[in-house]
DNA sequence: CACTTGCACTTGCAAATTGCAAGCGCGAGG
DNA sequence: CCTCGCGCTTGCAATTTGCAAGTGCAAGTG
């Protein structure tokens, strides 16, 4: 966002900072990860994002190898998917969750969900990231 | 940062996004949980944070509830800590640190931290939070 | 085929935020 | 007293953001 972000690696903060410290960034994972979002218009709509900030958001997450734009052969829209890296990241952001659920007096986490999160949370987050793998969408 | 975060409640991306989705407080965060920064002169320094920048964020952080500022008797300068609330945090931390040490070619996590991550990442997190609490410093 | 529609952006511009450099206040030390 | 270091604050220029309107294109309609 800055000049020379490149230079954020080594520091595993830093570089996660750089890759997704930005509200719009865990947004737009969010959507891809939990929401099912594949569609340009299905991001961040809750939040009300201005379309030129999402199309910049989604070229970051793309040049930074967390999500790829591929067309649909039926319609030649495009489609965003979550790649490895960004699937990896999903015990991240259920840490997170676990978290707001903690903390945010008006959180909406389900409790059955936050109950799972935190009886088996590796196995909440396997499910989740297997879920995400190539075709096993809608 | 923007209008009216204030009603980044309810969805737990959302809200941690708003609490903690932005560069300088990941660093800040860092700073405070891994490597026993207490001052201000101590936040984000290889990184090279403007003074007024790293003076707002450590006010959002302390609005956010994350951090405590408190003043130093022994020569009336601030100490800047951790709440039970930031603390929590240290979890997401980990995850994240994780995951730059898979993603992140130049990572400079060393090897005996990953294993340690890798192994037991609970009884990790929780060595390091109660390093944070009161007076265990230094 | 011309015409409209919906989606995925792009563009222009004003407003807000960031970064940089310099300045200020204060407690400790000399 | 005077100076120094630390913890900010201020001014200002450069970026980035948000909003609104526009563009390009594929598919649907008559």
């Amino acid at each position: 966002m800055t000049r020379k972000l490149d230079d954020w690696h080594g520091c595993p903060i830093r570089y996660a900072a750089a890759m997704i410290g930005d509200r719009w960034k865990l947004v737009i994972l969010r959507d891809l990860a939990l929401k099912e979002a594949r569609r340009y218009g299905d991001f961040a709509v809750e939040e009300g994002v201005a379309t030129n900030i999402l199309a910049s958001r989604l070229l970051e997450l793309e040049s930074g190898g967390l999500i790829d734009r591929t067309i649909d052969p039926e319609n030649g829209r495009p489609i965003y998917r979550l790649t490895e890296k960004g699937r990896d990241l999903v015990p991240a952001l259920l840490a997170l969750i676990a978290w707001s659920y903690k903390w945010d007096p008006k959180t909406e986490v389900p409790k059955s969900f936050a109950r799972d999160l935190r009886r088996a949370p590796d196995k909440l987050a396997r499910r989740i990231m297997s879920g995400l793998v190539e075709g096993t969408s809608a």
